[in-house]
RNA sequence: GCCCAGAUAGCUCAGUCGGUAGAGCAGAGGACUGAAAAUCCUCGUGUCGCUGGUUCGAUUCCGGCUCUGGGCA
């Protein structure tokens, strides 16, 4: 018999944090962040992270975890999950995966391999380096030597993806196209029961520009300044966190705060587009339309523990 | 009241020396397997303000009207 796992998924600003809250007080269970951003201490607003009262005594995991400088990525996302998987399970409570981060959500469930490699930041930083000088085309045809049908599936330009194709190879000796297709063809080790919020576009948008107008209402500026004295560089990964970085653009005196907080707005928007693409098309979801549920989030979770019962999982 | 300029895609505008039109932004769809709040790919038909006229044919020329700027009184 599986193991069940229980996430609640869905773009940004739909609610997420509190469906968990709810969920977890109807059925002992306890929290396990899904998210790439609320990792970090002190990015609080930007994040959205849900507040202690918001939390309602129920235990958030992989909340406020390490500090802004230091390094994250799903490999890491995965090994603290199932620990704290383990930890929650071992107390007698059912744990929850809730978050927006689908890339995380899906190493998780489907535990895809991440075998230990050291750094190579020289070997990464080469390829840019390469990129930049000879074109994207120049890094693209030596993966196209090494990994034809990788380099099928990459497009030339997103040089990200070469580049860790190259590196990978480099690593580990082995062929990024192989290893992405076993990982694909394994069997999840879990009874993964998936629900994905979601709502119209149009109100999704709605109340994605009137939270960031409440974040900036709640300081976002004055945290980000914060960040930026206890000297967390601008150029660090949680500082390009949306929210972040545009802020940072404004400080820097490089454009007014009301263009810095429209494009914040716009880029959360497309963001949450994404989100709603990856859910789509890489998740087996129960798709609940919060309007449906009038945004009540009691109702949702009632339903969700419904269903949860339907099907003896819980 | 008079004069001038404008009225074209959701927005800002270009253009058609008369043969029903195109950029940027916004937006939409997609990819993604150790940076993912990242990275990358694809997508442009709209009564060319309304109404008469000239013309084989008008968004384009001419007249009138409406609206919006600016100026003069």
């Amino acid at each position: 018999m599986k193991q069940p796992l229980i996430v609640i998924a869905g773009p940004t600003a739909t609610g997420k944090t509190k469906t968990a809250v709810e969920l977890a007080k109807k059925i002992n269970g306890e929290i396990i962040s899904a998210d790439s951003m609320q990792v970090y201490k002190y990015m609080d607003i930007g994040t959205a992270k849900p507040s202690l009262e918001e939390m309602q005594g129920i235990k958030h995991y992989l909340i406020d975890e390490i500090y802004p400088d230091e390094a994250y990525s799903v490999a890491i996302f995965q090994k603290k999950a199932k620990a704290y998987m383990q930890e929650i399970l071992a107390k007698g409570k059912v744990p929850i995966i809730a978050g927006g981060t689908g890339f995380y959500i899906n190493a998780l469930v489907n535990d895809n391999d991440f075998t230990e490699t050291e750094n190579n930041n020289e070997y990464r930083n080469y390829l840019y380096m390469l990129a930049e000088k000879k074109g994207n085309e120049h890094i693209y045809h030596m993966l196209t030597e090494i990994d034809k049908n990788a380099a099928q599936k990459i497009h030339p330009n997103n040089v990200k993806r070469v580049v860790r194709a190259l590196e990978y190879f480099k690593l580990t000796g082995d062929l990024i196209s192989e290893h992405n297709e076993n990982e694909k063809a394994k069997q999840s080790p879990y009874n993964t029961i998936f629900f994905v919020l979601d709502a119209e576009r149009s109100l999704i948008y709605d109340k994605i520009n009137k939270r960031v107008d409440e974040m900036v209402a709640d300081g976002l500026v004055d945290e980000v300044k914060f960040l930026l004295d206890q000297s967390y560089d601008e150029n660090l990964l949680s500082m390009q966190g949306l929210g972040y970085k545009e802020i940072v653009w404004h400080l820097k005196g490089q454009i007014s705060l009301d263009e810095s907080v429209d494009i914040l707005k716009r880029d959360t928007r497309r963001f949450a587009k994404r989100q709603m693409t990856w859910f789509r098309g890489q998740c087996d979801g129960n798709y609940i339309n919060l309007e449906d549920f009038d945004m009540n989030y009691t109702l949702i979770a009632e339903n969700i523990q419904n269903y949860l019962e339907k099907y003896g999982i819980k």
